[in-house]
RNA sequence: GGGUCGGUAGCUCAAUCGGUAGAGCAGUGGCCUUUUAAGCCAUUGGUUCCGGGUUCGAGUCCCGGCCGGCCUACCA
């Protein structure tokens, strides 16, 4: 390490840069030899570099002295001084650093660092001539080496396989992506404030079930060695929270993964995440409000506004009350003709060809309707909307309206064109309840769920419950396009 | 599962009719003490996703495979 040598020999010079990897190794393999293990260094930091921003008011040139640390994103060496910009939870910060402030040998080691590493950095803050708060650099130090280099600084990583696979290439990169993460975490962190304010209980259910039920979607199978039988991963938390409405617990929620062996889409992602509450003594306008309220509390809270925009620019307002639709309305407008439901279904079939959707001829009735309705109806429905009075068929869990046997109690909340929330008011009635499985069996590949019926057959209290797609909510509400936008890590084919 | 588009340097992208694979950033060496995608000079770096085929010659054309995007199907 003499001072008169410019570069002192060494197995730098054999490297001629062009493998990124063994010039960062070289790097390391002299820090250590030098008794600099920057992986057997740490850093304490006094401030993030948010907190340490805030320092600095505008009509002041000169701040207190912070330490922070974090990677280095931006590195500019000037000759005997320089700049780099650190990155940390909450923000970037950059700091100054000057050859005759840190010492000769400090700068010559401080010039060797690369795009990637994490230092500690300590000094006051300070406004550079173009404004922007920097720390003056009296101290800093190595304390993870990145051995592989960041993606590109301007265009970052654009490359979606890479952005799934490689998330945290993502997030150290990618600005919107990283807010879009944090956000994602303030809506679920809101969500729950907003059911424990409402004396909910959270509770948590079994992922391995014996049947899986409360949903029709085909389940992922596992095997369970030490009792020799199989179990499958819910597909729904539905069947156990109102077991404890039946214990007692007369208002519950859970936030939780759910399983389901489909395809992959924009919207669908084989494990996402659920939100389902359960409240005695109401039904499903009852959890109309609350859904309402949910929604508009977490966005105000999470978000600061209830007017979201999507991705292509068209708005969406979450404010005021919202629109209430019935199916049967929605689909006597969308075809076009106020005797549908009297049609016969091969004249049904006929109108939906008119229409421009193909609809499998093997259907059922009120199968037929429903495709109308995803097909057609569900994605014009931008703005909240909750649709009302479900024909009976779509759902075996909910109660039948009472001046209507055709359809039953409940509402589908969509919004942005998509399903975020069904609610009902749930059935009760352990004899209707099991007509409406024994029916559902019979056409799925679906078990019964006799354990549940014991239950309800013990009473369990009139109570509404809704169900909410936490990711489809995080899409609209952060303006993503895909819900693998708004999963850290999705579900891909492996490597 | 079907259709379609794509995979080129660490990253972002070029490469005409099938004719020597290039640029920017990053890296390496040098200059530079308030930069902002810093600047200037020089410079390294390629299994063109993989395997076959056609051809004097393939990143480019053909066949098969792998991985992904979009659309679609399945999907309470």
């Amino acid at each position: 390490m003499s001072q008169e040598q410019p570069s002192p020999p060494s197995a730098d010079s054999s490297l001629d840069g062009s493998d990124q990897f063994a010039v960062r190794q070289s790097k390391l393999d002299h820090l250590r030899e030098s008794g600099n293990d920057p992986y057997r260094s740490n850093w304490d930091q006094s401030h993030t570099s948010r907190e340490a921003l805030d320092l600095l008011p505008e009509d002041l040139e000169e701040g207190p002295e912070v330490s922070v640390a974090g990677r280095i994103v931006a590195f500019r060496l000037m000759g005997k001084a320089s700049f780099l910009k650190i990155i940390d939870r909450d923000g970037k910060i950059q700091s100054y650093v000057r050859k005759d402030e840190i010492g000769d040998d400090e700068y010559a080691a401080f010039k060797k660092l690369d795009l990637g590493d994490f230092v500690g950095i300590r000094g006051p803050l300070f406004r550079t001539r173009t404004g922007e708060i920097t720390i003056r650099a009296k101290e800093y130090r190595l304390v993870s080496k990145a051995l592989r280099p960041l993606p590109e600084k301007w265009h970052g990583l654009t490359d979606n396989e890479q952005i799934y696979r490689q998330r945290y290439l993502d997030l150290i990169v990618n600005d919107d992506s990283r807010e879009r993460f944090r956000a994602r975490s303030r809506v679920i962190r809101e969500i729950r404030e907003f059911f424990w304010s409402r004396d909910f209980l959270e509770v948590e259910t079994p992922m391995l079930q014996a049947v899986s039920g409360g949903a029709a979607a085909r389940p992922f199978e596992t095997h369970f060695n030490a009792l020799d039988c199989d179990f499958s991963l819910r597909i729904a938390l539905e069947l156990h929270l109102k077991r404890l409405l039946v214990g007692g617990f007369d208002r519950v929620f859970e936030v939780g993964r759910v399983f389901r062996n489909e395809g992959l889409s924009r919207r669908h992602n084989p494990e996402f995440t659920m939100l389902e509450a359960y409240q005695a003594y109401t039904d499903f306008r009852g959890m109309m409000e609350l859904t309402q309220s949910l929604i508009q509390q977490v966005a105000e809270r999470a978000l600061g506004t209830l007017q979201m925009e999507r991705e292509d620019g068209e708005a969406i307002d979450l404010s005021g009350t919202w629109k209430e639709a019935k199916y049967k309305d929605l689909i006597l407008g969308a075809v076009g003709r106020d005797d549908w439901f009297d049609l016969p279904k091969s004249a049904k079939l006929e109108k939906t060809k008119e229409l421009g959707i193909e609809v499998d001829p093997e259907l059922e009735d009120f199968e037929i309707t429903n495709d109308v309705f995803e097909k057609i109806i569900e994605h014009t429905l931008i703005q909240p909307t909750f649709v009302t009075h479900i024909p009976r068929e779509l759902c075996p869990l909910a109660k039948i309206t009472e001046d209507d046997e055709s359809t039953i109690d409940v509402f589908e909340l969509c919004i942005n064109g998509q399903e975020i929330a069904p609610a009902y008011s749930e059935q009760n009635d352990p004899f209707v309840q099991r007509e409406a499985f024994m029916k559902q069996v019979g056409e799925e590949t679906q078990e019964l769920d006799d354990d549940f019926l014991l239950a309800l057959e013990h009473g369990m209290p009139p109570a509404g419950g809704m169900g909410l797609g936490i990711d489809r909510l995080v899409i609209f509400l952060t303006k993503a396009s895909n819900i693998r936008d708004t999963i850290l890590f999705p579900t891909l084919r492996p490597a």
